[in-house]
DNA sequence: GCCCTGATCGGGCAAATTGCCTGGGGGCGA
DNA sequence: TCGCCCCCAGGCAATTTGCCCGATCAGGGC
């Protein structure tokens, strides 16, 4: 049996979610609030299995109740659902220690398969987040890249990557007089302030963005 | 009347897309290949709108079979259909410049949907590939942060989002040269060589990545 | 052929940063 | 009270950055 705290500031929103969920045999919400000082006493006095909880509450967020949440047990399960599906709401949700994050969109099968997901312990995501953040991920903005010749974008994605200098002109059988050149010419062209903000433009522009193969 | 070039080095399979792809009236198959080099000669020839290529292929793989036609052709739509979901393996594909990347495991709508929107133009990604991406997005690794105090913590943070030196001095109310030996000690302590290493670094351990509300 | 443009490649030099060491102060557990 | 770790910052040589310059080579256009 696990146990559900319900968290949304609409009556009619948590008669939904109680019709839905009582329905399945396992579960049963033990506790519901409004807002997110309620959701917090509410944690504190049941306990629940998990909590299924809004983005938008009045008063403090729902980002901010999760934090809270969270801060006094660690171990807390929270699954996020909302209207927002955007990658922002979501990655911001997971840094402040949801489990999981599914859109108001989704269907009743699609929440009942996060609610189950999250009770084992693991992050559940709905489709059309996942979505967001992998565009998010992948970049649209070429552009910048338009601007650049085809050895300074190759030289771009070098740097993005993390190769030293000395690795570049390796690489390239260039004098490493000329990959700093290059990469002096290349800030300046894009604009970037620092290495650092060379490589997000860099993945912006989808030149990089691997994790793997190094 | 949209011109497809099928890459596979299975005929079978590419008597399945034919099958598939050939029921819809817009869409034509005016050549076939089954390696990279099949390939390649293949697009010169005959110019398809687009091309959907498997990602194993016999001999160079179809990563590079991607970066050769774009070479050849900037404004090529290539479209990725293949076993892997990995992540990894869909980053590096549209690094080369695929325009979409579906799994074998997707049903045909899914499929045609997707050439669909290549064929516009758009860039198209699967489910399963979505949220493996985002599951990577959304970072497991911690460990490296571990090592780490609040105030390096703190530090990485806003390096890795591409601050300057002197504008964290300033956020943080530090003398310039204090920033610096952080910046220098936190890339010790985690063993980066550059500070776009680092970045990678910080992204892995979920520490930065967000795009919005800076 | 000749000029112009643009991409590629690198030297030079001052100013800034990195790499590494040092040292002092504050908190906290043994 | 003694370490130990974190915070903060100066010093100094070595490297890199920021911005200048000139040379070569390929492709147009006239």
């Amino acid at each position: 049996m696990t146990a559900i705290l319900l968290v949304d500031d609409h009556p009619i929103v948590r008669e939904g979610y109680r019709r839905l969920l009582e329905r399945q045999p396992d579960y049963r919400i033990v506790a519901e609030a409004a807002n997110a000082a309620e959701a917090y006493q509410a944690y504190r006095k049941v306990s629940p299995d998990i909590v299924i909880m809004d983005l938008s509450l009045p008063g403090a967020s729902g980002v901010e109740a999760v934090r809270h949440i969270k801060q006094w047990d660690k171990g807390a399960r929270i699954l996020i659902f909302t209207m927002h599906s955007g990658a922002a709401f979501a990655l911001k949700a997971f840094e402040a220690g949801a489990s999981g994050y599914v859109t108001k969109s989704s269907d009743a099968a699609e929440l009942l398969r996060a609610v189950a997901i999250v009770a084992k312990g693991g992050r559940a995501l709905s489709d059309d987040v996942a979505r967001e953040i992998a565009a998010e991920r992948l970049g649209e903005g070429r552009a910048l890249v338009d601007e650049l010749g085809p050895r300074e974008t190759e030289i771009l994605r070098l740097v993005a990557s993390g190769r030293t200098t000395e690795d570049i002109a390796g690489i390239l059988n260039l004098s490493p007089k000329t990959v700093q050149n290059y990469h002096y010419q290349i800030k300046s062209k894009i604009g970037a302030r620092t290495d650092a903000h060379l490589v997000w433009l860099a993945i912006g522009a989808g030149l990089v963005g691997d994790a793997s193969a190094t």
